[in-house]
DNA sequence: ATGTAAGCGAGACGGTACGTCAGGTCTTGTA
DNA sequence: TACAAGACCTGACGTACCGTCTCGCTTACAT
């Protein structure tokens, strides 16, 4: 795996008349390497152009903006791979896919991906929408399914909002990150407990 | 009331080798119409000099940066005039409290300026390194009072960390501020009550 | 010839990654006409970016600074049309040369051009080396060939330095240019007698 | 002689309604030290002001703009310390002074403090005119009373211009300091030798 | 087999904002 | 009223980045 052999003198070949999928792996890449290295005050397109040794026009023509691109690198950073916990214990599941959160956003400074992400929207209003219709529900549908299972085994409270306490953990966790504030375990536990006894019957809180 | 006279043909004379207060706050007036009426992505230095009928120089001797500058913007926007609810009641004094915030900032457009102001610290560390230590601190002092007095009354739970549920409702106030997604008076309810009800004690819980 | 119609609005095309001819040009056009009706003092890139419809970039890519870029107006101006005068004399040669010269700086206000670019050296000690080796030995070409066609006539006393005879005139125009102090007939006529009788043979002196 | 003590801590003190002669000494002599240390391009009115320990009204109170400055800064720089040669040959009496000139203008650095000059007073038409109609006959004096002496012999051919011979030597002598190119002893008698052979009688000429 | 159409690397381009710097004017408080 | 101090406005500077554009090349696919 030549990540990080920069600059990597692979030439790629042009596919003709069809897109080189060679070429978008490489651009993200790329522009995933350079927010690691520099963060978001260094990256800019013409830093992710030479580091792929692709063109302007190649990224333009996949992402509208650097808005869009940065989006792309933290989907493609591996979320994915976030696996659903499932203790039976809505406090534990909530508590270990934080934790895991937290450890993929400082581990891989995938977290600097997703602020500069979040502050790259602010410049363009089709990306604020885009941030608000798309993405943060997308980000939510886990978390969601943690509460939904316990809402299944009857440990919600009927009359709670569930996507509020969504919001709540991810508003917290929002915060800190662009305050460049990482979550450790304590913060965590102490969060996701509030949280939890706020939604929780109390059979559910007392076990 | 000039506010908008645009521009103001006042003009500040010279206070010899002394700082004229008049300039900062013709500027801070400025750089406020500024994010009111165009947004962040029409703020520029030198639109706030024009309408200042001021100089980049006179800006940079004060404030360091943008960043700066919009968040002496946002703290003499009038936040202080946020006036600590007292109710006797923890959710009732949060709700109250909470709904004035977001009235201030859709209403004279406040929540434009902090906006900006996130944004644009992403830029600089040192700016990051202020919002974590200085700003949200600050910030946070309205509604940690309003726990404490919960606290002084016997209504939270021993064991509760108060900071973490003023970080909470904070950060779902940042999230849906950057969101472009102003929270409505159920919205508020909801992360309130589960809030309150992760917090306080039994009593005070059905109260 | 649209030379003046100010702003043109010919859209230049780009021509690909290679530089367009045609904004150098209209570059050179604008500034050289900055400097005829506006003299040094108004003469500022972003003038000359908005005359030309072009843009600072496009200018620095080109020449490293202003002084440059004045040197290339300078150059472009039109020195190539004077034309050696070979009447057989080297005096009448050398009044001829000397008041088209002086007509050319006079008529077109290449002289301001002239002024500008040795005023404007003065700020950067590279350009200062490029007056020295390149533009004063460039300029001096024509005169220097002048002289030599009179040695190769045997006109020229052995012993004899042209190189300083073609420095005595070049030196007193230009410290008549920088005092906006131009030649006239017989200022010339009497310089060039001086310089002739001082490096001539008898003979022709006499002639 | 506390030249170059920098920066001095003599406290001048108000004499109250009157200009204190300390203070323009205390100027000029920390102008010419920045022209000599840094030139032209390190000379900023600020750098006087704290060089001095002064101030830019005392400083704009005594010389109309920089211009004036700098030429005070020449004048005073001991041009009047140049001795009139006189050894009854003509040639030697300019050699002889214009070598004195020139190790002046290199060994103290006055050569920078005119270039400086000339350069400046480009930005200025009224500066331009005082250097046409004042600075440039002023320093033509000297040549010019030698070339009279040699006149008042009978050495001058009847005709002859001597104001021309005068600025034939101060062109080349500006067009090489205004290209950083010092004139050496060789050049110095070149330059000499021919204007002397064009304006002298054969007589003086052979002698 | 060949012409068309699109992707590609390259980089110039116009535009806009940045933050710095210098000039020259002004007003203070002190002597 | 001169002086040191320094804030002030003006406006140019040179740099950086954005997103668009056209070039010349290469290849896949339709003819």
């Amino acid at each position: 795996m030549n990540s990080g052999a920069f600059p990597q003198k692979v030439r790629r070949v042009s596919l003709g008349a069809v897109r080189n999928p060679a070429s978008e792996e490489a651009i993200l890449q790329a522009a995933g390497e350079i927010l690691e290295e520099e963060g978001y005050s260094g990256f800019t397109i013409q830093a992710v152009v030479s580091r792929a040794q692709s063109s302007k026009p190649t990224i333009y023509r996949r992402w509208r903006n650097k808005c869009s691109l940065i989006m792309a690198v933290y989907e493609r950073g591996g979320e994915a791979t976030l696996e659903m916990p499932d203790t039976g214990s809505l406090e534990e599941d909530l508590v270990s896919y934080l934790t895991a959160v937290w450890k993929w956003w400082t581990s891989s400074r995938a977290g600097e991906v997703l602020r500069s992400f979040v502050t790259e929207a602010q410049l363009d209003p089709a990306s604020v929408k885009e941030l608000r219709e798309d993405f943060i529900p997308r980000r939510a549908r886990l978390l969601r399914a943690i509460f939904q299972r316990a809402a299944l085994r009857g440990d919600i409270k009927s009359g709670s909002c569930v996507d509020t306490a969504v919001a709540l953990l991810m508003g917290i966790s929002l915060m800190r990150l662009m305050a460049d504030h990482a979550m450790n375990a304590g913060d965590i536990k102490n969060a996701v407990r509030i949280v939890v006894e706020g939604i929780c019957t109390e059979r559910e809180r007392n076990s």
